[in-house]
Formats: C-alpha cells, sequence, structure tokens
DNA sequence: ACCCTCACG
DNA sequence: ACGTACGTGAGGGTG
C-alpha cells in the first residue's frame, strides 16, 4: 500500500473553527476563563479526520507568528491588509492548539518568512518524488493548485469535520480548469481577502473565459494584440504589470528551503497522557470520558485502530428464540430496551424490544408475547436480577401494560445523565451516549420523523439498532457510576431519583379521574359567554377581526383606536394583560378583551384540551411526569400538563370540579408545603432573623414588612407594606435585581434599590450567602442543592453583561428551588412507602411543585392526612421547620 | 418552527 | 451602558 502523507493548513483550519462554533463562544469557557470553541471543534476536527487515515506522515503547518514580512509582503506592501484584528477570545487558543497537534501525535512547523501554504506546497512535492500519497487538509480553496495525481487536496465545507476532495479531475469538473490555471485565474481576477487586485473589470466569469480561450496567462499575453479591440482588451494590456505581480503573489511554493525534511515528520498516533493532561486542562470533559471508554488512559501503546475498532464494532444481535431465553435467565444483570411509536408511552404502540448482557450476547424481537415466557417473566420480576435500561419509569410503564412488574433496576442511564448534567440533555439516547464516547445512530435515522415515521421492515436493521441501544446502555454502566461517585451524586441517584421514577410511573398509571359532563358543560357555558363577549367587541370596534390575532388586536388598538403603546416585542405591539389593564380605563373595549381572552385561555387549553386526552379506556387523565428535563430538579408534567390547572382566578378554578376521585365515596385530599423556599433560604443561609421568623411560625411576608419598613412589633402592618414585602421575599428567591423588583412593584429603580439594600441588612446572612454563592459559580462553574444536585451554569464568565447576570441569578435561585425539589421528592418517596406498608387504598396522584394530591376512600382520610402531613414534614431535617397544609373535599377544587 | 400570551409553582 | 425577575407547558397565529 502507498504511504500516506498528511499536510494541515493550522491557521486555515484553526480559523473555521473558531467561527464555526462562535455562536458557543461564551458557551465554552473554562473557570480559569479561557475560551475553547476553537479547541473544541479542532479537536473534534483532528478526531474525526486525521485518527481514521493513519497517516505514514503528518504535518500541521502555522503561519509564522513574528515577522510578518515575506516576499509576497515585500511584492505587494498591501498584502494581507485591512483584515479585521483576530480576535483575543481566539488567540489565546493559539498556544493550546499547537500544545493539542502534539498531544494527538502529529508535528508543528512554521518558518519564519513562510506562510502555511508554501511549506505545505513544498512538502507535498517532496513528498510526491519520494512516491507518498499525499493529503493536504485546509479551509481555503487556493491550494487547489497544489493537486496532482498523487496530492488530494481536501477542504473543509460548513464547520471542520465535512470535507469535500478536490483532485485534478474534480476541479477540472468543477471549474473547468486545471490546478495550473487556479493560479493564473488569481492573476487575472486578484484576491480581496489576501487584498491584492488583477486586471481591471475582470472577475471569475471572465477570466474563465479567457483562460480556456488562451489556457495560460503566459499565452494570453502572447496574443493580446490580436484581440478585438474592447475595454477588456485595453485593461489587459494596462494592467499586465499587476497581473504579473497578482500570479507571483498567488503562487504557492514548492522548493522553499525548509529545516526539516519528510524523516521528520513521523506519525506514531495519539499520546495519550499528553492528551489526558490537556484535556484536563481545557476541561473537556467528553473527550477525556471518551478516551477513558477507549481505554487507552493507562495503556500508551494500545493501537488507536483497536480501539476504534471496539468502540464501532457492536455484538452481533440476534433474534430472540428458546435457547436464548434459557441463557438469559442464568444471568444476574442484563440491559433491555423497548422501542414504541412515539413518545406517550401510555398509548404509543410497541415496535420491538431487546434484552442481554456483555457475555451472553444481545437478542431482540417484534414479538412481545416473548414476556408471557416464565423464564423471561421471571427476569423482569426478580428483584435480584439486575436491570440496566434508559428512563426506568417509561419501561415500568411499559412492562406494566403488558402484566409485568419490572423489579431490579439498577442503572438508568438517562437518569444518570440527567443528575451528572442538566446542560444541553435531549433525553435521546444517542446523543447523551456520546457524552461518553459512545456512537449509535438516532431513533430518527432508522425510523425517520414526523409523516415519515416507518418501522423497517428489515428484521435485522431493526433489531441491531435496538440490540445496539442495549449494548451501549449496558457497557456505560460503570463509568457513569464512577462519575456519579465522582460528584457525590449516588446517595441522588440510588436513594432518590430512581426510587422516585417508579413512584412516577405509579401515579401515572393510577391516573386522575375526569368527570367529563361536567367538563363539557363548563364548556358550553364557556361557549355562550365567548359569542356573548366577541360580539360586543365587534360592536364597539365596528368590525369583525380576529381577537386572537395579537397583530391584528395591535393594529385595531394601536392604529385605528390611537392608544398609546406601552410596550413593543420583538414583532410588533405587546397586548399582553400588564399592558391592557393600563388601557382598560381609557377605552372600555379593552375590559372586554381582556375577560375575552381569559374566558378562550379556559376553554381551549382546559375544557377542550383536557377532554381532548382523557382515556377512552378508563375516563382518567394520564399525564407524564418528566424527571429529566428542569435545569433544577423540578418535575415536569406533559400531555396534558396537570401542574398549571387553574387557580388564580374562580373562573379558571372551577376547571378543577372536573377531577374527581375513581371511585365512589372516596375524597381528594390535597397537602402542600407552605412557603418551602422561604424556609429552605432561611435553612441554607442560616439567617437569625428570618429563621426566628419560621421557628415562630409568624406571616413570613408580615415580618419582612416590619423589617424593612422599620415598624415596631405592636404595630400594624398595613396590606401596602405586606404587598411590598411579599414581592421582595420572591425577588429574594429569584435572584434578586432592583431592575425586576421595580418592574414587578411599578416603582422607581432607586426605590427598589433601597429596598434591597435594607433587605440586606435586616438579612445579612442572606447577603452573605448570596455573594458567596455567586463566588461559587464563578469559581466551579456550577452550584448545589442539599442534596448534591448540579446545575452547570456555562455562562457564568460570560463577557456579555446580560448573560452573565441571568447565571448569576440562577446561581442564587437554582439551590433554592432545587433543594425544595429535593425535599418533596423525598417525601413522595416515603409516604409511597408507607401507603404501601400500611396496605392503604389511597393513592399518590399528582405533584405540583409544593404539593402532593391524592385520591382516598373517606374512611381513610384521617389517617391519610396525619401521615402525608407528619412524612412531608420531617421529609429532611433542617434548621428551620417545615410546614404542611392540607385541603380535602369531593373534587380537586375543595382540596386545595 | 417561532412568537406571543397565559396557566401554574 | 447594558436591559431581566426563577422554573415550566400549551394553544393560536403567523410565515
Amino acid at each position: 500500500m502507498t504511504k500516506k502523507l498528511l499536510l494541515i493548513d493550522g491557521n486555515s483550519l484553526a480559523f473555521r473553527a473558531f467561527y464555526a462554533m462562535y455562536q458557543q463562544l461564551d458557551r465554552m469557557v473554562t473557570p480559569e476563563g479561557l475560551h475553547t470553541n476553537a479547541l473544541v471543534a479542532f479537536n473534534n476536527f483532528l478526531e474525526t479526520i486525521i485518527l481514521p487515515m493513519q497517516p505514514d506522515l503528518a504535518l500541521v503547518a502555522w503561519d509564522a507568528r513574528s515577522g510578518k514580512e515575506t516576499f509576497r509582503g515585500d511584492l505587494y506592501a498591501e498584502y494581507k491588509s485591512g483584515r479585521d484584528k483576530t480576535p483575543v477570545e481566539f488567540k489565546e487558543q493559539f498556544l493550546y492548539l499547537r500544545e493539542m497537534v502534539e498531544a494527538h501525535g502529529l508535528h508543528n512547523y512554521e518558518q519564519i518568512g513562510l506562510e502555511a501554504d508554501d511549506i505545505i506546497g513544498t512538502l507535498s512535492r517532496q513528498g510526491e518524488a519520494a512516491g507518498y500519497d499525499v493529503f493536504i487538509i485546509t479551509g481555503d480553496q487556493d491550494l487547489t493548485q497544489l493537486a496532482t495525481d498523487h496530492v488530494t487536496v481536501k477542504i473543509t465545507k460548513k464547520g471542520v469535520t465535512q470535507i469535500e476532495e478536490y483532485t485534478p479531475a474534480h476541479i477540472q469538473e468543477k471549474f473547468g480548469l486545471t490546478p495550473e490555471q487556479i493560479i493564473d485565474k488569481k492573476a487575472l481576477t486578484g484576491d480581496t481577502s489576501d487584498n491584492y487586485p488583477g486586471v481591471t473589470k475582470v472577475g471569475e466569469k471572465t477570466a474563465l473565459k479567457l483562460l480556456t480561450e488562451y489556457h495560460d496567462l503566459d499565452n494570453l499575453y502572447a496574443h493580446v494584440d490580436e484581440m478585438k479591440k474592447s475595454k477588456m482588451k485595453e485593461n489587459l494590456i494596462a494592467d499586465k504589470d499587476v497581473a504579473y505581480r497578482a500570479q507571483k503573489l498567488a503562487t504557492i511554493i514548492t522548493d522553499a528551503d525548509l529545516e526539516i525534511g519528510l524523516t521528520d515528520l513521523t506519525y506514531d498516533g495519539p499520546k495519550t497522557k499528553g492528551l489526558v493532561e490537556l484535556f484536563e486542562t481545557l476541561h473537556f470533559k467528553q473527550a477525556l470520558n471518551k478516551l477513558k471508554a477507549h481505554q487507552l488512559v493507562d495503556q500508551d501503546d494500545t493501537s488507536v485502530e483497536a480501539a476504534e475498532a471496539e468502540s464501532s464494532n457492536f455484538h452481533p444481535v440476534r433474534e430472540l428464540d428458546d435457547a436464548a431465553v434459557a441463557t438469559l435467565a442464568t444471568v444476574d444483570s442484563f440491559a433491555l430496551q423497548i422501542d414504541t411509536t412515539s413518545d406517550n408511552y401510555h398509548t404509543a404502540d410497541l415496535i420491538a424490544f431487546a434484552i442481554g448482557n456483555d457475555k451472553v450476547g444481545y437478542f431482540a424481537s417484534r414479538d412481545f408475547s416473548w414476556f408471557e415466557n416464565d423464564q423471561l417473566k421471571a427476569l423482569i420480576e426478580n428483584p435480584a436480577k439486575k436491570v440496566r435500561l434508559f428512563n426506568a419509569k417509561e419501561h415500568w410503564v411499559l412492562l406494566h401494560r403488558l402484566g409485568l412488574k419490572l423489579a431490579g433496576v439498577d442503572f438508568d442511564f438517562m437518569l444518570v445523565a440527567y443528575l451528572l448534567d442538566t446542560v444541553g440533555n435531549d433525553n435521546v439516547l444517542a446523543t447523551l451516549a456520546s457524552r461518553f464516547g459512545a456512537y449509535l445512530p438516532e431513533d430518527e435515522e432508522v425510523y425517520g420523523k414526523g409523516a415519515k415515521f416507518a418501522v423497517p421492515t428489515d428484521d435485522q436493521l431493526l433489531y441491531n439498532h435496538l440490540g445496539h441501544k442495549a449494548e451501549v446502555i449496558d457497557t456505560l454502566r460503570d463509568q457513569a457510576f464512577a462519575d456519579l461517585e465522582e460528584h457525590q451524586q449516588s446517595h441522588l441517584y440510588h436513594d432518590i431519583e430512581l426510587p422516585l421514577s417508579f413512584v412516577l410511573a405509579k401515579m401515572e398509571a393510577q391516573g386522575f379521574m375526569v368527570n367529563e359532563d361536567r367538563l363539557s358543560k363548563m364548556g358550553q357555558e364557556l361557549d355562550e359567554k365567548i359569542a356573548q363577549l366577541k360580539d360586543q367587541i365587534y360592536q364597539i370596534a365596528g368590525e369583525e377581526f380576529n381577537i386572537n390575532s395579537t397583530k391584528q388586536l395591535g393594529e385595531l388598538l394601536f392604529e385605528k383606536m390611537n392608544l398609546p403603546v406601552i410596550k413593543k416585542t420583538k414583532t410588533g405591539y405587546s397586548t399582553a394583560v400588564e399592558v391592557l389593564e393600563q388601557l382598560a380605563p381609557q377605552a372600555p373595549i379593552v375590559s372586554h378583551i381582556l375577560e375575552y381572552r381569559q374566558l378562550a385561555k379556559i376553554k381551549s387549553t382546559y375544557v377542550d384540551g383536557l377532554l381532548a386526552v382523557v382515556s377512552p379506556v378508563d375516563q382518567k387523565i394520564h399525564t407524564r411526569f418528566l424527571q429529566t428535563l428542569t435545569q433544577t430538579g423540578r418535575l415536569s408534567s406533559v400531555d396534558p400538563n396537570l401542574q398549571n390547572i387553574p387557580m388564580r382566578t374562580e373562573e379558571g378554578r372551577k376547571i378543577r370540579h372536573a377531577f374527581v376521585p375513581s371511585q365512589p365515596d372516596y375524597l381528594i385530599f390535597g397537602a402542600d408545603y407552605s412557603q418551602i423556599e422561604l424556609r429552605v433560604l432561611a435553612a441554607i443561609t442560616g439567617d437569625p432573623n428570618m429563621k426566628k421568623a419560621f421557628m415562630d411560625d409568624d406571616d413570613i411576608h408580615a415580618e419582612t414588612a416590619r423589617a424593612v419598613f422599620g415598624l415596631g412589633p405592636d404595630e400594624e402592618v398595613d396590606a401596602n407594606h405586606r404587598r411590598t414585602a411579599k414581592a421582595v421575599n420572591f425577588g429574594i428567591v429569584y435572584g434578586i435585581s432592583d431592575f425586576g423588583l421595580s418592574k414587578n412593584l411599578g416603582i422607581s429603580r432607586k426605590d427598589a434599590k433601597e429596598f434591597i439594600e435594607t433587605y440586606f441588612r435586616e438579612f445579612p446572612k442572606i447577603h452573605d450567602w448570596m455573594e458567596q454563592i455567586k463566588e461559587q459559580a464563578h469559581r466551579d462553574g456550577f452550584v448545589e442543592t442539599i442534596e448534591h444536585r448540579r446545575r452547570y451554569l456555562p455562562e457564568i464568565n460570560s463577557k456579555n453583561f446580560n448573560r452573565r447576570s441571568f447565571a448569576e441569578r440562577t446561581a442564587m435561585n437554582s439551590p433554592i428551588q432545587g433543594s425544595a425539589a429535593d425535599i418533596i421528592k423525598i417525601a413522595m418517596i416515603k409516604v409511597n412507602q408507607a401507603i404501601e406498608e400500611q396496605n392503604l387504598k389511597a393513592k399518590m396522584l399528582v405533584q405540583v411543585h409544593d404539593e402532593l394530591v391524592f385520591e382516598c376512600p373517606q374512611e381513610e382520610l384521617e389517617q391519610v392526612r396525619e401521615l402525608v402531613t407528619s412524612v412531608m414534614d420531617s421529609a429532611v431535617s433542617l434548621s428551620v421547620p417545615l410546614k404542611v397544609e392540607d385541603h380535602s373535599g369531593p373534587t380537586w377544587y375543595e382540596a386545595k
């Protein structure tokens, strides 16, 4: 096989790398403040392009850093002038780029007086003469002039990992020119980016025409006099010197005097130690994990080819049969993957499943009647058989639908990946696996998406996909658990999130009974009111229009009626509630619009929306709680969202009348934490004044008002003072700013600032904690809850004020919101356990951040009340008491 | 697909 | 000078 020489244009590719990841600039910063976007992209490039090529010789050429004077500068003073200054964020990465090149086992080279092009040009000719196949990688089209039958020029398109290959044949096909003619084309046209001119008025098209006719520059000028009289001819003659100067500038040197030769370029693979050190310096966690996954860390000599093969070659996947089941029955641990036709696993159709482990191999089948097989069933239901999977809650529900009770789960990759890092988590196995250096196709690639969704008819194709998923899950377990341990998150995973996922699975499967008749009746009444309002609005407006269209509404209010524009949005006038409320006194139509909006929302989102998702099978609503979505550790709820059922207005709150117990003589029971976030704040800051208020069970907002407004203990707190104090307390929890508070309270920024200052004087430890947590965030790049739930803040050191400020507010808010989430999660696990142990009929139905909703038989009510409230208020031990309030009644309306 | 608006904690 | 309160999901309009 012909030996390979690889020549890389370092400057051009690094430049591309920087701009390919430019939008990530602020996200990719080490805690020390070094930008790494170009480094990340350059590393990707080296890994995906260089390693598979396995060259014998390799070099990365750089433009000389010092001594700008090349012969080109002498030839034309303006050469490459007028370029934008290189950004400092890019410059600071230069040094590490060279280190990265070395760690990957390639050589760096630069030489004063030469550009990278010339080094590449010279070595490419030397290599060719010595019988090598030469490959040049660059982002610069000029280098295509170097292409020959043995020299291929690869040019990166879009980013740095997609490549177009230029052979002489391809150049001919694409440009209609030979590589040599590329130079003469530039002689005629000049180069705007290098800032030198060619012949006046000659561009791409003309140059191509001329070269087709005359072949090259010398021949053209030899025959220029024979040309017909034209402006172009005059220009060619007048600019002859310019053209020849441009030709020299465009010609890459192929016979430079270099201080190195081919023998200095031997490539013998990446240097693992160097890579580990570099990746650690640069905080390249993914790249480090990938290295570890390839098991290259401690064995410097392991061949890269072997490691590559290991990561990309999966075990063969075989169709499940009796023999396989018999073998599986003997294993202690296995991976399981079930694929479905949609996200909503309550209703989705089952596609196929895979099961297996590293030792016995992986098996798949479309036939779900296998789950009636006693041996397979035992495997799933035996808690001693440890299961590894991706999304335990989903699998619990799917197996529950098949009549099985999933037990023994030890590794839920989706949960672990979420706990390790919530940022950029899309809950897709393929992307999360890639964080650990394991690669497999996404579902979309196998099934298609949207209207094109289709299950492959080819069994092997389908089985491979499922089997490979199972294998990736199986093999990533140890690394993922090691990372958890390193983050001190093993307890959070094993004792909170994993058990919680089964509590949630039960809640979802249980469902919340809905009285459809009641909902439909409300819908009819709403329709009548909405129709009336519509008529009134049209009448006042003097025309019909779509009230739901903010565009049309804006035109009516602000153009036809000339009402004052209070706020604008990106796309036009704002018609949000706070705007309309200000306009209402001036125009009677506005209050009608407000009422219309309110009712239309209730009708469309809640009446119609909920009716559409009531199961025809059991008349219940089965939401899905997303356990791995929020950045703070809260749950979210979808299809439908049961965490935003109306409460604040009476009209909306009536919707809750439709949420009823699933059996006669049952009640709905709700218990909620009172002021949990402020209590958490008092506990983690240890502020004595706030702690005292809670220990005395005072009205916290009134006490805050007393402190901020300097009222005596016997003085009365008026409603306005309390309202202000309440807003300040909210603001504190959100990571306060004077701007935000002033906007919320409608006061001046100066007054808001004073409130905040007074507040911090009265609650000094809260102030200290806020400062300390921001400092910690800047230092570590993340903040934590009481249970070590982590939130990374990639923008905490951003140069952009807004992004940085947002990250700082988040640093203050997330530990509070997240710790409150930790607490209710622990309470849910304990409540569920107690209900099971005491054989109660009560069922947990919904969690709404600080509230749990149950249904239970009337006669259990007192027992459940006692149990739930006591478990909730003792869920964790804080230096501040937790307080729980409860309500019950025939529907959710009364239970809050 | 994105924006705006609005429902909840 | 900058220009936002923290965390979510869903529906309707628009391009």
